[in-house]
RNA sequence: GCCGAUGUAGCUCAGGGGUAGAGCGUUUCCUUGGUAAGGAAGAGGUCAUGGGUUCAAUUCCCAUCAUUGGCUCCA
């Protein structure tokens, strides 16, 4: 008999080689339905293994990721049954569960699979799925998986074999598909009730671009059809969020073949929203101590020679420029960080200036490849809400806490509610990657580590994440409909006041290299705007979108008294416009609705009469009527509550 | 950069070997209305660009460019 510890603490005495499925069942057999796998003693393996050890065990469902990236798993060897079936010369390379799915990279030799053909693969692995083939776990030697794959030549399973020590070799088999695998499965293929296939890709064998490119189907499985609604549904909703077309939409931005790609043209509304952003962050660093700085959009070559960016990144970067008679080389700043320096060393420093903090919205030039542009989030042009900090080492976690505070209170505005903070520490490993002392550094990563806890952060650590001139705490961001991104950035740098020679004269008279902090809450504009129209979908917080009211005449005759409204709250800094068009009232409260412009004022005959606005809100309809003032003492009242 | 898809009016899209269509928008006219689309008429397109096949190409083929989904990359 062997002890098996459940999550609850309780033990539970069984015969020796009992499965993880067989104590679900004694459970329950409801319970014993949901099982898709199971940990033991933290091992992910087969529900159906026997166990033959006192361990302790976690049946798995689909409300774990282990369940869920076995069952993904799983289906990607169904996925590879259906396509063997209509393409049986098809060459497998590795299908593995990703984070929304799975996928399996094929070699399907002359033949190009298209996405016309998913309606006929899914129906095949639906109809595989409901033979409810189980999943068989075979150990065998190196030399039968060999053989095996031999017969079958696959290269790409030879190559993976290649790699494998003999006796840790296993092959599953549901139905006629079998695969080289180390598993864990799901019991059987029955647990796969909806099935859609979502995209085709290429994708290099192994990851490297001088091996031959595959296809990589991608797909997606659920154990009830429900769950596949629900998950169509949130990829429509994003759809709909997406920042390109509510960009249109909302006349925000442009991209023009004639400009170049990736260089976004901001419209009226855009920039005037933007700007806003960037008033609302140079009033916070006001008064967090930030002073501007403004630094030209081309810089020497050989400032980022010293920089080290030129070595590491020049190759890729938009070619120099050169001037025309001396011959002198420039490029498009991709950084303003060396520009900074330059600031720095523009005078001697003493310990007392420290810390100094420079801020710019510094608008940088990165050659991106063109396949990896996307809309206003991977642009070649962008402007960086970008400072840097030079402080001591005694003050990096002082300083560090205060970018966190400002940090917070952007978030905090914008309606980001749910983060959390990767702090990327040094690979233990491999020490020697890392230029700076290691004792800065052990102190430098308690400082992080200290100040994200004091500022109660939820924080993830990254070992070997961190950059090879700094550790690193990055803000990840979760938006309203769960997706996540990368948001704001501190960055410690050990390396750039070593290669600019930045020093400062201490206390003791002696000179010492400051420490340079860089950060950018929003990380850069055009990102930030597009992740922001994507969270809100489009509904700007008041206090922030271009057009905060819209006055709706109910016909011509009130057309001046629309304007009278419209003045008052102009005098309000109200952001309004006067819809004066020949439309009827039902047209342009529609428009403004879809517009998204959070108020509407209704003005009449009555409203004329009374001297009042009937309001309306965006997405909740009629407020009822008030006088213009306490209408406007209302929105200046939210606005203000906002920025608190 | 690589693989796949796409490119038709300002926008969203339909169509298809015999030089084009809808809705929205826009212009003009009628309508002056009460909480999510009033009516009529008109303007607007070398069907991305360049080649090829064909009696004939916007349609089929190839290339280029751009957009797009991935891959690789990301200071």
């Amino acid at each position: 008999m062997i002890q098996i510890t459940l999550p609850d603490g309780s033990v539970r005495e069984v015969a020796q080689g009992t499965s993880a499925m067989d104590i679900a069942m004694s459970i329950s057999e409801g319970l014993a339905r949901n099982v898709l796998a199971a940990e033991v003693n933290g091992q992910v393996i087969d529900a159906v293994r026997p166990i033959n050890e006192d361990a302790s065990l976690k049946l798995l469902t689909w409300n774990d990721d282990g369940g869920k990236s076995t069952m993904w798993h799983s289906s990607a060897h169904l996925m590879a049954e259906a396509i063997q079936h209509f393409y049986p010369k098809a060459k497998f390379a590795i299908g593995p569960p990703v984070e929304d799915g799975f996928y399996y990279d094929i070699d399907f030799g002359e033949e190009i699979l298209s996405d016309k053909e998913f309606k006929k693969l899914e129906d095949k692995m639906l109809e595989l799925a409901r033979e409810k083939n189980e999943y068989v776990r075979e150990e065998v030697s190196k030399s039968d998986a060999i053989k095996y794959f031999t017969e079958r030549g696959d290269e790409y399973k030879l190559e993976l074999i290649d790699g494998l020590e003999d006796g840790s070799i296993t092959f599953y088999t549901q139905g006629s598909f079998t695969d080289l695998c180390r598993g864990p499965h799901i019991p059987n293929t029955g647990f796969i009730k909806a099935v859609k296939l979502m995209k085709l890709a290429g994708a290099y064998w192994r990851g490297d671009e001088k091996n031959k490119q595959l296809t990589r189907v991608y797909g997606v499985t659920f154990p009830k059809q429900k769950d596949l609604t629900d998950y169509l549904t949130l990829l429509e909703e994003a759809r709909k969020r997406d920042h390109r077309k509510l960009g249109k939409e909302l006349d925000l931005f442009h991209f023009s073949q004639n400009v170049g790609q990736g260089l976004p043209l901001w419209l009226p509304k855009g920039a005037d929203l933007r700007a806003r952003l960037e008033t609302f962050l140079k009033n916070a660093q006001k008064k967090a101590g930030y002073e501007p700085v403004i630094t030209p959009h081309i810089g020497s070559k050989s400032l980022y020679e010293t920089s080290g960016h030129w070595a590491k990144y020049g190759e890729d970067s938009f070619r120099p420029i050169e001037t025309p008679h001396e011959g002198e080389v420039y490029m498009l700043k991709p950084m303003n960080c060396p520009h900074h320096c330059e600031i720095f060393k523009s005078r001697p420093r003493s310990y007392k200036d420290l810390p100094i903090r420079y801020a710019e919205f510094g608008t940088v030039y990165r050659y991106e490849q063109s396949g990896e542009l996307h809309g206003l989030t991977r642009v070649r042009g962008f402007t960086q809400d970008d400072a840097h900090i030079f402080c001591a080492q005694d003050q990096i976690k002082d300083e560090i806490g205060k970018v966190i505070d400002l940090v917070l209170y952007i978030f905090k505005t914008l309606d980001f509610q749910d983060f959390i903070a990767q702090v990327s520490l040094r690979d233990p490993e491999n020490p020697e990657k890392y230029i700076g002392s290691k004792e800065n550094w052990d102190k430098a990563e308690k400082a992080i580590a200290e100040v994200a806890e004091e500022k109660g952060l939820k924080t993830v650590v990254e070992y070997g994440e961190a950059a090879f001139y700094g550790p690193k705490l990055d803000f990840m961001v979760r938006d309203a409909i769960g997706r996540k991104w990368q948001l704001g950035t501190v960055q410690l740098d050990y390396n750039l006041p070593e290669r600019f020679e930045l020093e400062y004269v201490g206390a003791d008279n002696d000179r010492h290299r400051p420490v340079m902090i860089h950060r950018a809450p929003f990380g850069s504009m055009e990102r930030f705007v597009a992740i922001l129209i994507e969270h809100c979908a489009g509904k700007f917080p008041l206090w922030l979108t271009p057009e905060q009211v819209r006055i709706l005449p109910i016909s011509e005759k009130y057309h001046d008294y629309a304007q009278d409204v419209l003045k008052v709250l102009n005098n309000s800094d109200i952001r309004a416009a006067v819809d004066e068009r020949a439309e009827k009232i039902g047209k342009k409260i529609r428009e403004a609705e879809l517009d998204k412009v959070p108020y509407m004022l209704i003005v009449g005959e009555e409203e004329q009469n009374s001297s009042q606005v009937s309001a309306r809100k965006q997405g909740h309809g009629d407020l009822g009527a008030f006088s213009v003032e306490d209408f406007v003492k209302q929105i200046e009242k939210e606005i203000k509550e906002m920025l608190a």
